[in-house]
DNA sequence: GAGTTTGAAACT
DNA sequence: CAGTTTCAAACTC
């Protein structure tokens, strides 16, 4: 249960993990520990890095969603309306991953999860005697079922692009005042060319920059990194990815060469956003050809006024497990993007590769692997909506949409005092396998 | 600050 | 996979 300055970094006191668990919050949270965490024989730290990163390799193997962060924004509301008041708004939109399973706190204490990240209890959660100021789970459940049929083409109404808009709104809002997130931005050149990007790798405020290459398709992403500290592990973490979930869901960059137009763009020290409005369309595609760029402890959000993906500053996140398949096509059809729409639209790839069109992806291949049997939330909700509207691709030519979840697995952002004194434990292999 | 309670995470 | 143990944060005094 994490508890911060002011900075936003987690501050723990772990005394027998090594900080190499999810009981601790700085690990938890995709951070190093800091200077002023109170913790003993930490590991998490940079000096570290190799074991912080075997360990979170086998902990998302056990759960692939152990680093997503807890709380979802929900389908149909606008996250803007929960920023009003940062402090003193409840983000009556977004809900706990899994639910809590509180017996005795009523949801009323920090000891729950949904009332420490502010958000109401939802069907998910088992608590008993629910009385959660924020939303108590029988509310929750309705609403939730009736933004999932907002999303599909049960109502005639609303358009293609409407839908496909709540989709991704639903997944990719990120209400403020939550869990710190590193977003996952997954590129896929379907076999064409590789590209380069930059993202920013933080230290609870501080961004140095990475340069990464990735390298397509049907192998394993092969990242380089190209930085200052502590980068190499992100290109490992991804690595790690495939082999982990069985089901992912991705931004591609159709086509591009670069992602730049999905580049962080750093406000002050913490706050980021992404520029260019690269147009962001739905496409098929195959789990084995995907590549995957991580990004740092910013997040992206795709923000439905402006139709642009914003970055918020780590301590101000949450995300979904689950992000939309959005890729970029940035030669194509430029008016398929209404200047001010709050839709992005789904293209027709004319160039999609064959592959995609011989061998249709069906949503029975979708599955969320959630070893914790008792939490794992996914998307049974979220595939529904899904498979709700993959009904939509026939209205576009049979053109079938895949999107599958995927943890993210924020790679570790230091804070800015994080530890990398000379008085750490030594590294014995024993404490850490 | 010490002790207790709580529920998530980890383990069996 | 259900039950148990461990753990650290939250809470109380």
């Amino acid at each position: 249960m994490g508890f911060s300055d002011g900075d936003g970094c987690k501050r723990c006191n772990c005394k027998k993990t090594k900080c190499l668990k999810l009981y601790c919050d700085c690990f938890a949270a995709g951070y190093y520990c800091a200077q002023t965490c109170s913790c003993q024989g930490c590991f998490n730290s940079p000096e570290y890095e190799d074991t912080v990163l075997d360990t979170r390799k086998k902990i998302v193997s056990r759960d692939p969603l152990a680093f997503v962060p807890k709380t979802l924004q929900r389908v149909g509301e606008s996250p803007a309306s929960d920023v009003q008041d940062i402090n003193k708004s409840t983000p009556s939109s977004a809900r706990h991953k899994r639910g809590c399973n509180c017996k005795k706190s009523m949801c009323l204490k920090r000891y729950c999860e949904c009332y420490q990240s502010n958000v109401g209890c939802s069907d998910e959660c088992r608590c008993d005697g629910c009385q959660n100021v924020y939303g108590k789970k029988e509310e929750y459940g309705s609403h939730k079922h009736i933004a999932i049929a907002e999303a599909t083409n049960d109502i005639p109404e609303i358009s293609f692009d409407q839908k496909v808009d709540t989709i991704l709104h639903s997944e990719l809002s990120i209400p403020y005042n939550m869990t710190p997130f590193t977003p996952l931005l997954q590129y896929s050149d379907l076999g064409k060319d590789a590209f380069h990007s930059r993202f920013s790798y933080g230290r609870c405020g501080q961004a140095p920059e990475a340069d990464i290459a990735l390298s397509a398709t049907h192998e394993k992403p092969s990242i380089l990194t190209k930085s200052s500290d502590n980068h190499k592990m992100v290109g490992e973490t991804c690595q790690t990815i495939p082999d982990l979930v069985s089901s992912n869901v991705q931004l591609y960059n159709c086509n591009s060469k670069s992602i730049d137009g999905f580049l962080p763009h750093r406000h002050g020290n913490d706050s980021l956003s992404l520029h260019h409005n690269p147009r962001l369309m739905a496409v098929a595609c195959l789990p084995s050809q995907t590549t995957k760029v991580m990004t740092n402890d910013t997040s992206c959000q795709l923000c439905p006024e402006s139709g642009s993906f914003s970055s918020l500053s780590s301590r101000q996140l949450c995300s979904s497990p689950i992000t939309s398949v959005v890729p970029f096509g940035e030669n194509k059809r430029p008016n398929d993007l209404d200047s001010d729409s709050r839709c992005y639209n789904i293209s027709e790839d004319d160039d999609m590769p064959e592959i995609l069109k011989e061998h249709p992806i069906s949503f029975s291949e979708v599955k969320v692997r959630s070893p914790n049997k008792k939490r794992v939330s996914p998307p049974h909700d979220h595939f529904r909506e899904i498979r709700s509207s993959s009904s939509i691709t026939a209205l576009r030519g049979g053109r079938r949409f895949v999107l599958k979840a995927v943890p993210s697995f924020p790679p570790l952002a230091p804070c800015t005092d994080g530890k990398s004194s000379p008085s750490k434990p030594a590294l014995n292999s024993n404490n850490m396998k």
